[in-house]
DNA sequence: GGTATAGTTGTAATAGTATAACATGGTCAA
DNA sequence: TTGACCATGTTATACTATTACAACTATACC
């Protein structure tokens, strides 16, 4: 297993390192890792990684920012798929719904996962300079969701936790 | 001042009870209570309450529920304003960058806020089937995301935190 | 192989949300 | 009263998302 062994000799930079979208890194490894393990995710589930789900994955991929779901759709239609937007909307659904992309609702956009697999709510931070989406590890900032809601009795079933701001290296650029 | 009194007099519902959406209260307590302070607020900051936010207020402050931009605009152009987008975004906006209104991403849609004035970066609570909006303290959940912010070099300048799930009521009607 | 079944994709039509650009009119201070 | 500024009205358009139905494909069972 490609993938794996690549993750497990040298640690997954996505998984590890919530800042890595905003730092220069290895890129071809995010999306080989991360594409690597939606199949074997997928399959494990018995569901089916059909031609343009795997596609959208791999469009949503190839950046670190989020993209809009017309976007997409412009690749998918310029590649011989359907250029309607159910399309692209069911292919989104479904990857949301299996934890391997997430709607930025901020934007009104999506990303790819990048560390699918492990039961997360994640939270992200946007920066409004570069427009790069860094997926945070959000245990804490969820746990203390949590805890405001459960003293009034509400019961937390989703969450979305998103942070618009600068990352470090725009604050310096602008600095 | 009535809403000042009022507030002081008994402490102020919305403010203290982040349940309060959810649980029968004196929701005229709310409203004028919310109303007045933005007056006010509006005032000292040399802004214009005119009729136009007045009247957006108002509506939002009828229920705990959010509200979309439309809904808000048919109000307003039965009332004799204007009947266009930009007339209710226009005034949505102004009421957001005051903090006298929220934005709920996740519902495209707007709750006024139940205690304005009061430096927050609230989070909301959401329930999927009274659709009631609970703004909750947030103190805490922001605390922990700009932690997580800080240890990438992050600089959180606005967040939006939102769960959504089922009130207590909700629950115990369901079971 | 045939055939029922469920799931997936394609397509048309429509609904819902938001902004850009420009014209008009009111407010307030020199 | 003039000018600067802000707010509102209006037209047009862009962007985001869903409903409904038709066609196709894999699968499982006979
Ligand atoms: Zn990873
Ligand atoms: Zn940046
Ligand atoms: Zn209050
Ligand atoms: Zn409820």
């Amino acid at each position: 297993m490609g993938w794996k062994m690549a993750h497990d000799d040298q640690g997954c930079p996505g998984c590890e390192a919530p800042d890595l979208a905003f730092s220069r890194h290895d890129h071809g490894h995010c999306q080989a890792d991360a594409l690597g393990r939606a199949e074997v995710l997928i399959a494990a589930r018995g569901l089916r990684m059909t031609p343009v789900r795997q596609r959208v994955l791999e469009i949503l991929l190839e950046t670190h920012r989020a993209v809009g779901a017309y976007v997409v759709l412009d690749r998918l239609a310029a590649e011989g798929f359907g250029n309607q937007p159910p399309v692209v909307y069911r292919a989104l659904d479904f990857l949301e719904e299996q934890g391997l992309a997430h709607r930025i609702r901020r934007l009104n956009a999506f990303t790819a996962c990048m560390h699918p697999g492990e039961a997360h709510a994640p939270s992200f931070l946007i920066c409004r300079s570069c427009d790069l989406v860094a997926e945070a590890p959000a245990k804490a900032v969820r746990g203390a969701l949590e805890a405001v809601a459960l003293m009034v009795g509400f019961t937390v079933e989703g969450s979305n936790i998103e942070a618009m701001g600068q990352c470090a290296d725009c604050r310096g650029r602008a600095a």
